[in-house]
DNA sequence: TTTGTGATGTTATCTCATAACACTCCGCCT
DNA sequence: AGGCGGAGTGTTATGAGATAACATCACAAA
């Protein structure tokens, strides 16, 4: 998924503090509200955090193991049905990939500008209250959450290639 | 999909004069467009038009033959994707199903309310150009599609349960 | 009529996701 | 300490969604 395309992106993955530093928080969280942040959660949250753009569920689930050893899958599907639960990290619906959440947030909607060039993404306060909240209201229509996603190329690609 | 909940709804699926109708139309422009409205195009766009809901690409499979025999994947797939690049459908990728464009339009940006309840969707018109757009201009993004989903409760289904 | 492009038929396989059930861990109550 | 209960995990198996690859066919343009 990522480097499809050859040019230099800005951008990479955090370093592996910075993927520590973000782990203790949600952990902090977590303990915090009476969940608990346990070892397949901790591992699957730090694959997306140092991934830093999304990743498919089966890569997660090849990576799991530290020594190389991959995971059932229902390992990984659990810990990621947790995590967006808590708004700790996000599905893609459009490609079928996750994402850690990058806006400190709990449970909220967001909405992501996805680059097809290079597989990163960028995830952006959710307009739930504006255009696609009006047109519900309009409607009469109840939102619960939103999927809102796209496709697009981003700055360096727009240059590049 | 549909009736998952007992209550009444309205906005029951087209007659067949009206699938006709809309069927003669979208074979029309797509041969003033130089496209072909093949057997198997046509019998997908029927399915979707008279289900008049989001329908499930195995749900089409199944219903294809009108004896009751099924479609390969394939064939019901390349005529999904056909339809899709020209406007006459849309995938919903947050459930993995497909409708008819109600928009009457070419390819073009369009966006979802989704009742959760009775599976019924209601097709708005996009609001690339608002808020989404708003942000992906501001982060140097050209957009070239929208996934755009919004989940919740159809104003009957408020009401009811 | 030839020829090339787009569409279809067919087989197989790949990816994505979850059902079901046994078991374990851990906090809590007594 | 003992034992209950709920949340989490391990494991097997399977269901659901989508596409690769290649042979064949239909059709309009040359």
């Amino acid at each position: 998924m990522a480097d499809a395309c050859q040019h230099h992106h800005h951008d990479g993955p955090p370093g592996a503090a910075e993927v520590e530093r973000a782990l203790d928080a949600a952990g902090t969280r977590l303990t915090a509200e009476g969940e608990r942040m346990t070892a397949a959660r901790s591992r699957v949250l730090a694959l997306l955090l140092a991934a830093g753009e999304p990743v498919k569920a089966y890569d997660l689930i090849a990576r799991f193991g530290e020594d190389g050893q991959p995971a059932k899958p229902p390992t990984v599907y659990r810990a990621l049905e947790f995590l967006e639960r808590k708004g700790l990290a996000h599905r893609i619906a459009s490609i079928s990939a996750y994402v850690a959440c990058t806006s400190g947030g709990r449970d909220h909607a967001a909405a992501f500008l996805i680059c097809d060039c290079c597989g990163t993404t960028r995830e952006v306060s959710s307009p739930v209250a504006g255009d696609l909240g009006r047109a519900a209201d309009a409607a009469g229509y109840a939102i619960e959450r939103t999927t809102i996603e796209a496709h697009g190329r981003c700055p360096a690609c727009r240059i590049a290639v």
